[in-house]
RNA sequence: GGAAGCAUAGCUCAGCCGGGAUGAGCGUUCGCCUCACACGCGAAAGGCCAGGGGUUCGAGCCCCCUUGCUUCCACCA
């Protein structure tokens, strides 16, 4: 009939086969058709660079996840993918290989090095995708990008052009963050501070006399962390108000090794409490202070060069590297008698986040976005939600940086990147900015222009991510159509560098949002909760978790047991058992492949019994949640409830519930000899409810037909559970829903489950739940006294409530084989039950178990007594809440009702014990 | 110096609108190779939901304080 299943899944044997027929059928490709709504998600740009890591994995497992849910709604779903050129990550990576060559970067030069730039790029470009595939990424590859295509360069230019001419970006000399060691400047985002162990050298000047000449009595005394940046001083600053040094105001002092003398300025910026109360100011070297410069018209002298060794300005230390000079300085301050003592020190230093090299605040001339007014509409749209940040407390984040924006140094001294679109006339250096080379100087007239040498931020590109892939700045159908994209799914490390910038730069740009819904998720950790780095060597491959348990199992293990924006933390514990849940799948279809013959098919929703119908019910009420839950983006508990149906529900008690009726077909038509063995023996006991119900001639056929809706049933469930189940584990279950089904068609093309109210089925979800309860029940009593598993012993069902021995009357089957009955006997009295036999209490009934030996009437009243103390608790809850007068005028009614029911039942049952209790004493 | 997150079973974590913690996985104990699965089945043990106040008929959940851990932001030389 169907395709066999292997014992064991094997998703090695599977996964690339299945994705390789995606991918050929196109599933994964959307067109626009104004028919269907679109659902769009662009991806994360991953570097040319990377590696697939953890992090990659989860946040493309939460776009896939939400694709094909949406897709399998009925949208026509997006997954826009592409690749970052990433340029001072990439331009380091090609330098050191280059260097590895005994190439030096500059002597390369700029084309050549582009070259090696370009073909690197198509080396190892293809491999994080190719990496993405293994994941069952269901990216629409037809349309993939990369952010140094002619569209996207096309768009950065545009881009450029027209916000320097609104006047957003301008060029600029401003205190900027420099890398020594990448030799450019780098936004403040890319600043990463640490706290480092330093010291506090307090140093003294001597102040200038009234004749002009240095006093060798009085001094002004500070401290300072980097003594080196003496040479560039230009002024030492006081506070206004502080009494110590107001007889300095209007002084100088005479700046040591240089020689210079400097004015004593007073500026409120200054901290009396902090160290002397005094400061050196070095405009040209620290961000206050040459706010400070600004503020009294200080010199800005620069005594670095870009690679951080000492310039001209420093006199006989030029040519030396800071930390020499440093060393140097000290010592000649030391020797001068000016250096007064020595602290240790521990403050944060910045450094660059791809290098680690502390960073030098320099003055440089540099291309600046102006952010005060470009940010407003992010702001705006944070805050009137329209743009929504899941989980919501990345607002305070969002708006901590936005409130504190400044200026964007967009400008890189770098050469793999987007190359600054402004041109200086060779005559008389006027700078055109132009979307092409321009022909003539307007001011000069000259003919001559050299480009700008610097590329941009490589976030600049990516802030146009949603749009310009969609053809921004052509106005395509596609952009129409697609835009404003839904959700972004990243991690909440990079809000500032890219989800912030792609906001203001789509309301900027496309006049609305680039989505409506950013989606963070966390860190994954290691075992130990720390994050996973190079340098510690405590990172998981994906790739080796894939081939091992399998993308699948990889996939929910990162799902599952999270919740949006917290950390995780990774373990091969967790996803083996992933993996088990996948095989734990995989065997329950196989059993129902095994079983199903074609008879199945066609049934009517009337012919099932009641345990079909309260598995039907589950599943409905399933649907309803899952959907629920992930319209919500609540991926991981939506999983857990798949997860746990399927496990708990559908398989550990289900399938063993059907398991009788399914056996009985196999053997033949003496099948009748089981189905009429309990039913006749059960009959000899007071069982008039049983033989009312079975009809004694036609049993075969009817064993056929509850055969074929078991079947039916188990059918219907497996399929629309695995539907719930794709956008998690998208290989495993297309396998089996292909192989189930005899054909090809996809799962991910396959429709959602829908909640239908013809699929409550309220009494049977409560009748079931009272056999699950019994056999519970005779279980705990048989483990408890540890009746040996294959021994087999009569069961009496006990209860005057007719309506509780109907439900045992049509679940009497399952019952039996579930509770390892023998019989089982249905009656409204004791008649015929031994004295000693054990006792279980449930709801409405009290079941007995004879047992040949003897019981210990001891050890049951103990047992007994344990139930009636539990009862006893219960009883006194809901006494107590029912008997509060507060919580009847004031709760909801169906919470009384539902106490009220709960006072019933509990009432009984402690009647129940009660009663066995006297008949042992 | 600001701000956020976390603290629930031995471990790692869920717990969505405030309504009995029958929480999950792993681990532990006991019994089972029961004809889908030992990557399994059945049963069990294990929790003053960090501490202290408050709001409420009712708090793991809301408010305040305290303690411990983690992270982000910030120019204190």
């Amino acid at each position: 009939m169907s395709r066999e299943l292997a014992k064991t899944y094997d998703p090695a044997g599977i996964e690339d086969r299945l994705y390789e027929k995606w991918e050929k059928n196109k599933y994964f490709h959307a067109e626009v058709d104004y028919g269907k709504k679109p659902f769009t998600i662009v991806i994360p740009p991953p570097n040319i660079t990377g590696q697939l890591h953890m992090g990659h994995a989860l946040d493309n497992t939460m776009q896939d996840i939400l694709i094909r849910f949406k897709r399998m709604q009925g949208y026509n779903a997006l997954w826009q993918p592409g690749t970052d050129h990433a340029s001072i990550a990439t331009e380091v990576k090609i330098t050191e290989k280059l260097k590895e060559e005994g190439i030096d970067k500059n002597e390369l030069g700029r084309e050549k090095f582009l070259e090696r730039a370009w073909a690197w790029r198509e080396e190892y470009g293809g491999r994080i995708v190719a990496q993405l595939k293994k994941m069952g990424s269901s990216c629409d590859w037809d349309r993939e990008r990369f952010t140094m295509d002619e569209g996207c360069n096309e768009a950065v230019t545009e881009v450029f052009v027209k916000m320097h001419e609104k006047g957003y970006i301008y060029k600029g000399a401003r205190m900027i963050n420099w890398c020594p060691v990448c030799n450019t400047s780098i936004s403040d985002a890319e600043v990463e501070y640490e706290e480092q162990a330093g010291h506090l050298w307090h140093i003294k000047y001597p102040v200038i006399q009234e004749d002009g000449a240095p006093s060798e009595t009085e001094f002004l005394t500070f401290a300072t962390t980097r003594p080196e940046t003496m040479l560039g001083d230009t002024a030492v600053a006081i506070h206004p108000e502080d009494e110590r040094y107001a007889w300095l105001i209007g002084k100088s002092v005479l700046l040591p090794i240089v020689n210079r003398v400097i004015p004593v300025v007073t500026d409120t910026y200054v901290d009396r409490e902090f160290g002397t109360g005094v400061v050196k100011i070095t405009p040209a070297h620290d961000p206050n202070d040459f706010e400070v410069g600004k503020r009294h018209n200080l010199p800005v002298i620069n005594i670095m060069n870009d690679d951080a060794t000492i310039n001209e300005n420093g006199g006989k230390y030029q040519g030396m590297e800071r930390y020499e000079a440093r060393k140097a300085i000290v010592e000649e301050l030391d020797r001068l008698g000016l250096l007064v003592r020595i602290e240790d020190y521990s403050h944060n230093v910045g450094t660059h986040d791809r290098c680690t090299t502390t960073i030098e605040p320099l003055v440089k001339e540099q291309w600046f976005v102006r952010m005060d007014e470009l940010i407003q509409p992010a702001v705006e749209a944070v805050k009137k939600g329209e743009v929504k940040l899941v989980p919501e407390r990345m607002e305070k984040i969002y708006f901590n940086w936005t409130d504190n924006i400044r200026d964007w140094c967009i400008s890189r001294q770098l050469w793999w990147g987007h190359r600054i679109p402004a041109y200086t006339c060779d005559e008389c250096g006027e700078i055109v900015v132009a979307r092409s080379m321009p022909q003539s100087c307007p001011k000069c007239g000259c003919t001559h222009f050299t480009q700008d040498p610097d590329t941009l931020d490589t976030w600049f590109s990516s802030a146009l991510w949603p749009f310009e892939t969609l053809g921004w700045p052509k106005q395509t159908e596609e952009l129409k159509y697609f835009y404003p994209t839904d959700v972004l799914v990243t991690g909440y490390d990079i809000i500032f560098f890219w989800v912030i910038r792609m906001i203001f730069s789509g309301f900027e740009h496309m006049g609305e949002k680039p989505f409506h819904t950013v989606l963070f998720h966390g860190l994954v950790r290691d075992g130990q909760g720390r994050k996973m780095s190079k340098s510690l060597g405590n990172g998981i491959d994906p790739l080796e978790i894939i081939e091992k348990y399998g993308a699948d199992a990889l996939r929910l293990t990162l799902i599952t047991g999270n919740a949006p924006g917290n950390d995780m933390r990774f373990t091969n514990e967790r996803v083996e058992s992933s993996r088990n849940f996948a095989n734990k799948v995989w065997n329950a279809s196989r059993f129902i492949m095994m079983n199903m013959d074609g008879a199945e098919d066609g049934l009517q929703l009337l012919q099932l019994e009641p345990v079909d119908k309260w598995i039907l019910s589950r599943l409905n009420t399933l649907i309803r949640d899952v959907t629920d839950n992930m319209e919500h983006f609540e991926l991981g508990i939506a999983v857990q409830k798949v997860y746990d149906f399927i496990w708990d529900e559908f398989c550990d008690w289900y399938i063993e519930m059907v398991k009788p009726r399914l056996y009985a077909e196999k053997k033949g038509s003496s099948a009748e000899g089981a189905e009429s063995e309990t039913g006749e023996q059960g009959s000899r006991g007071a069982d008039h409810m049983a033989d009312a119900k079975t009809p004694e001639g036609n049993k075969g056929a009817c064993a056929d037909q509850s055969r074929a809706a078991a079947l039916w049933t188990l059918k219907t469930v497996l399929i629309d559970a695995l539907k719930l189940l794709h956008p998690y584990m998208p290989f495993l279950t297309e396998e089996i829903f292909c192989t189930l089904q005899s054909r090809e068609e996809s799962i991910m093309i396959s429709q959602w489950p829908v909640y239908v109210t013809e699929r409550c089925f309220a009494k049977e979800e409560r009748d079931i739940e009272t056999i699950k309860e019994a056999v519970r029940g005779i279980r705990n009593v048989r483990n408890e006294m540890n009746v040996a598993p294959g021994r087999r012993t009569d069961v009496y069902v006990v209860s005057e409530d007719e309506g509780v021995l109907g439900t045992f009357t049509e679940g009497r089957l399952f019952f039996a084989s579930l509770a390892r009955a023998n019989q089982v006997f249905l009656q409204s009295d004791r008649t015929g039950i031994a004295q000693d036999a054990v006792s279980v209490v449930i709801p409405g009934a009290t079941l007995y178990i004879p047992f040949a030996e003897l019981v210990d009437i001891a050890q049951e009243t103990e047992r007994l007594g344990k139930e009636k103390k539990r009862l006893e608790g219960e009883l006194a809850r809901v006494n107590g809440m029912l008997s509060n007068e507060k919580f009847l005028s004031k709760a909801p009614e169906d919470k009384i009702a539902a106490e009220r029911e709960k006072l019933t039942k509990y009432t009984q049952m402690m009647e129940q014990v009660n009663e066995r209790l006297s008949q042992l004493s």
